[in-house]
RNA sequence: GUCCCCGUCGUCUAGAGGCCUAGGACUCCGCUCUUUCAAGGCGGCAACACGGGUUCGAAUCCCGUCGGGGACGCCA
């Protein structure tokens, strides 16, 4: 059997990182089963679904790699079809009409709630004559669900879920205004996309029973369901806005990159024995509802920034400079220029062990772009106070004679003078440090020189000498 | 409140009756490498929620308790 995954994500605000495991748990089950990966957009709320949140969606996958078969579906533009499903159950009398206020509907949830009950619809206009309408309202279509027994869900990371029926009430499918209700859009369009396997957040998990309702009312096959614990946040509750429940455009923002963030979300609820760092090749390959695990799992920053950090190394260089300088551009408020794309180039595999995140990456390189005089912090100023500055201007002297401008000979120059000066190399190397990256620690001293060159690296001590 | 789900180191997890003196990863702490900071290597701290069963034997099965979460809309 061909299998068929939907994300159907509501364009309420952005793409969450709870949204993103979604998709990503979809992407990996249909590409492992070499099935289709839909996008529908559940945009039937129309006070509260936004274009801008659509293209957050849109944003927030493409950026994740999770690329969608087809064009994305909206829900909204298929209102018609849902409704005449509804009125189908409605001819063939599996559904009927409520004229029930709001006003009744509060009244009889406030009863629910002061007996201890659970709220459900009390079924009043289930066999109640429609002639007996009052005059004026227009009535909202409801399922004509079974009251006893119970509904079994069948669920490949839930196992077998049984509610009684008599939890469960005759839903609303179609509205007084004639727009369709969540349940039914959800059954309708699931079905005509040929959806085989339905995977989401296990907060629809009793949904599953009453759209299981629906879907048998109007002879349907019923999908696989696979309904996975949501992320939490670091309390343990339901990752909200109050703790950061961030749109994936943020994690871009904190210089996370794209199969970081998969490989940290596929290994948040699922396992694969002791692996940790997982390829997506290898994810596609490996990646089953079986190895999802049941229990909520919270979200943390520490380790996805490790696996960042350990994708950072493995990034190829000429990318990392790409994404290094966008930033510095950004912080520096100017163009990086090819003498400084050619210093961050060289100097990348020094750079890329040092940072876990892009930001930092920007961050430590910033002085192989920076124009002189650079900057310097209060650590390096104090490493070129009295001594520092004289061992500075040997230095000068010394390295203005180097011929062989090339890490390895850099250095053997700097220790022959740290021994015949009778001090330690450190005590010349940090000193030089703090001249050429306005800090104390950097990369390699002497790799830095290199990159750096001969003559800036020779401008950068002479503007220290010349401070006053 | 009612219904549903969950409960192994601080966190993510391995574990499907003996392989468990409970393994890995992150964090933290040492040591090592070293011109700084990292990365790497080595080592350490740290968990089966509790109570009953079942069994020769339970982290694994059953029951209960406690704790946590989710759902209870003419929202999605």
């Amino acid at each position: 059997m061909s299998v068929v995954c939907r994300f159907a994500p509501s364009p309420t605000g952005f793409l969450h990182i709870g949204g993103a495991r979604t998709a990503l748990f979809n992407w990996l089950f249909a590409r492992h089963y070499g099935g289709k990966f839909l996008l529908r957009i559940e945009d039937t709320d129309r006070t509260r679904s936004t274009p801008e949140a659509v293209e957050a969606i849109f944003d927030g996958l493409r950026w994740l790699e999770l690329h969608w078969d087809g064009e994305a579906t909206f829900q909204f533009a298929r209102a018609s079809r849902h409704a005449e499903t509804a009125r189908k159950l409605l001819a063939e009398g599996k559904a009927y009409r409520c004229y029930c206020t709001p006003e009744e509907l509060e009244a009889m949830r406030a009863k629910a709630k002061a007996e201890g009950r659970s709220m459900r619809y009390d079924g009043t206009w289930r066999e109640r004559d429609p002639g007996e309408a009052p005059p004026g309202v227009q009535p909202a279509i409801r399922i004509k669900a079974p009251q006893h027994g119970v509904t079994v869900i069948r669920d490949r990371v839930q196992g077998n879920v049984t509610i009684a029926n008599e939890q469960l009430d005759d839903m609303v499918l179609l509205r007084a205004d004639g727009t369709p209700t969540y349940m039914l859009s959800v059954v309708v369009d699931d079905y005509d996309m040929g959806v085989t396997h339905v995977i989401r957040g296990d907060d629809h998990l009793n949904n599953a029973a009453r759209q299981m309702q629906l879907i048998l009312a109007l002879g349907w096959p019923v999908p696989e369901y696979a309904h996975i614990p949501l992320i939490h946040g670091p309390d343990g509750a339901k990752l909200s806005k109050r703790h950061g429940a961030l749109g994936v455009d943020a994690y871009r923002e904190m210089g996370y990159l794209p199969e970081a963030v998969r490989n940290y979300l596929l290994r948040l609820g699922w396992a694969h024995g002791d692996d940790e760092i997982i390829s997506t090749a290898q994810a596609i390959e490996w990646f089953d509802l079986e190895g999802v695990g049941r229990s909520p799992s919270r979200f943390d920053f520490a380790k996805l920034a490790n696996l960042n950090g350990h994708y950072i190394r493995l990034t190829d260089d000429t990318r990392l400079v790409d994404l290094a300088a966008a930033r510095l551009e950004t912080a520096l408020a100017a163009p990086v220029d090819e003498d400084g794309r050619r210093r961050l180039l060289k100097g990348m595999p020094g750079l890329k062990q040092r940072a876990k995140t892009l930001v930092e990456l920007a961050e430590i390189a910033r002085f192989y772009v920076h124009r002189r005089p650079i900057p310097l912090d209060d650590a390096a100023i104090r490493q070129l106070d009295g001594e520092g500055r004289d061992r500075l201007a040997t230095l000068l002297d010394m390295l203005s004679a180097v011929g062989d401008w090339r890490a390895a000979a850099l250095e053997t120059a700097v220790r022959g003078l740290a021994e015949s000066g009778g001090v330690k190399l450190g005590q010349l190397a940090q000193p030089l440090r703090a001249a050429l990256t306005g800090g104390t620690t950097s990369p390699p001293i002497f790799d830095v020189v290199e990159v750096l060159g001969r003559e800036e690296t020779l401008g950068r001590i002479k503007d220290i000498l010349n401070r006053r």
